[in-house]
DNA sequence: AAATACATTAAAATGATTCTAAACTATTGA
DNA sequence: TCAATAGTTTAGAATCATTTTAATGTATTT
């Protein structure tokens, strides 16, 4: 278990303030053993019927948008309505579950490295994300 | 350029009836000679501002995926609030340039085969797609 | 040509996300 | 320590993409 106080120096030396909110969500997202993935939806879920907090849906999207920039958080690009984050910032892809909308990390084994052999003029990757969905064999025949 | 009739006959085939709103939409999707990539904000535009047609939105959606469904189009994912369609519905992968919000298609040499080597325990793989986020070198400086 | 099934439509509803502006709280520095 | 300040939270309103509704219209079938 990580101490709040990890928390709350990690928060500052983002030059983000410790607030109650933002610690709760820290906890949240970062004081587990695995990569968590999530939409605001799951996240706020989870404050206010695990946890029994209350903090504003407002609030929730800031800080998660705030640690995104700080670099806590990835988000994942889903053919989807929602954005989805993972804990997981390291470059690493994805499988996604249609059946039960869930995502999985691929492993660095999972995939061969991914070679780019062209260039678009004047610039430059800033990213390069492989989604991989699966579903059920028996639902796949649509 | 393709004859009216042609897109009257692909519909028919596919049990969606020919309506004028279908032909529009057909018009300025499939008669063209490269692949087509659009938000459905794109194409109302395409069609009210250059066709001078009125096609209600509720339609542009329906007719949108209807040809998703029936194969005609292929759904992208993008990071985003709104979804992009193209017309080249066989398997490819894409660039999206951020500073412009445009899809480019991959070539097929531009990227070697993805090999996939795990496998999702009774789960079926329905699509690998890799979208490589391009921006211009000073802007990707944040 | 009538009956039927399918399509279109404007407007309302929905759902995710962002904005607003007022109240609140952590930090700074006298 | 305490007031000034700068950053934060909040509820509710606003926005934007998309879907639904239910009434009207049109292609197809017989």
């Amino acid at each position: 278990m990580i101490k709040s106080v990890d928390f709350i120096d990690k928060l500052r030396k983002s030059g983000l303030r410790p607030t109650r909110q933002r610690l709760k969500i820290c906890e949240v997202l970062f004081d587990r053993d695995t990569t968590f993935h999530f939409t605001i939806n799951d996240l706020t879920k989870i404050i206010s019927e695990k946890l029994n907090e209350k903090i504003s849906l407002a609030t929730v999207y800031n800080t998660v948008h705030a640690f995104k920039n700080k670099g806590y958080l990835k988000e994942i690009s889903i053919n989807s309505d929602k954005s989805y984050f993972d804990t997981n910032t390291s470059v690493h892809h994805h499988f996604f579950d249609e059946d039960t909308n869930r995502l999985i990390d691929c492993d660095e084994n999972d995939l061969d490295e991914i070679k780019i052999k062209k260039n678009i003029t004047g610039k430059k990757i800033s990213s390069v994300e492989v989604l991989i969905k699966v579903a059920s064999d028996y639902q796949n025949q649509k």
